[in-house]
DNA sequence: ACGCTTCCGGATCGGTGTTCTAGTGACTAG
DNA sequence: CTAGTCACTAGAACACCGATCCGGAAGCGT
């Protein structure tokens, strides 16, 4: 993970890993079956990072929001994971925040459908969000997204409303997006809880 | 592309690309830069299939209904596309559906700092939920998906609402479950136009 | 006939994931 | 003390990959 954090998803290398590790390259596979467990290992043990929130005493939507947030901060914190995201994350690292999810869903009052839409809705929109930040080309391409800008000023009249109040525009202004974003999922689930209604919140 | 929907993204060689296009390998160096470039024009093709709904006279929501449905279809008709989703989208044809959401929800009357919360949460769901079901399992996997819901069974004490409600009960419902999270976000995005309140739904 | 641009592709380089197979050293049973 | 087992290491090699170098066609205006 070291490694990982360093240089990237596409610079690790069984040799390179190895080297690090002060041993041989086909060593390793004494110890991992291929260099894809390598990855499933990896990006199952960034969920280890996730702390499982503590039950608050200020409602569900607390310990959800805390641990949408914890789960959004570790995939930012290591930005190769949005590379790996590909791949079906069921380690027991992922599997326990989901439990955490729905336990306290279902302790909310949720149930079917809308549970599963819930669980789904909440994992899909913070993975999403993960890999569109992580993906934006950072500081190190500014030309990337100068050559957008201008590619955009120069297609004014096709893209109006894009030129004027574009993503590019803005730069920063993730965390509340993110959180407004997050809040309407929330009052969605709110909404269906039967005999809740606004009230909880309001 | 033809190649890509056939057998997936790292099934894809410039070689093999090249053999299937019955030329030689280092022509293909001619025409683009890298292997990278062949990627994202694909990715960014894909896109041209999401046909851009006309706008239609049931209002804003159901623009976008149909933009992000399209969307998501184009996502999981090209499943290798998700392992692609980890590089920036700025294709034309991705910037063409992006300005129409924005334009969409403009004239509908959504203002900053909503709107941009808006667009991405909107995007970030999309891509998020295509990239988890096209990544799940599929039924090729059989085994994996059957291991991992014995696994849960056997740790049922440690996952108990995950072995009762979990998501790997629940086969199909992806449908369901994204068109209840889509109008979760759009309630939201309505509920902050100023002085519609619910009642353009209603 | 000439030169120029556009396009092709064989040979090749450095690097990759993975396997084969020979080997190491610590520990243990007799 | 010895022989043997077992967890572990790693060099050599294989098939393949993305990318580059460089020599060569084909079309074309003059």
């Amino acid at each position: 993970m070291a490694l990982l954090d360093a240089e990237g998803a596409d610079r690790l290398t069984m040799r390179r890993l190895a080297e690090r590790l002060g041993t041989g390259s086909t060593t390793l596979y004494w110890h991992v079956k291929t260099k894809d467990d390598v990855l499933d290992l990896a990006l199952d043990a960034i969920f280890a990072e996730v702390g499982i929130p503590p039950k608050s005493d200020e409602g569900w939507r607390a310990d959800v929001t805390a641990l949408i947030n914890g789960w959004r901060a570790v995939l930012l914190r290591h930005s190769w994971s949005a590379a790996l995201l590909s791949r079906p994350m069921l380690g027991p690292n992922v599997l326990a925040r989901t439990e955490f999810l729905y336990a306290t869903l279902l302790e909310a009052g949720v149930v079917e459908p809308r549970l599963t839409a819930a669980a789904y809705g909440l994992s899909n929109y913070v993975i999403g969000s993960g890999l569109m930040q992580a993906t934006w080309p950072a500081d190190a391409e500014r030309d990337v997204r100068s050559a957008a800008r201008e590619y955009l000023d120069a297609n004014r009249e096709r893209y109006p409303a894009l030129a004027a109040h574009g993503p590019l525009v803005v730069e920063g202004d993730w965390d509340a997006g993110f959180a407004l974003g997050l809040t309407w999922l929330l009052d969605g689930i709110e909404a269906g809880i039967a005999g809740a209604g606004g009230a909880a919140r309001a």
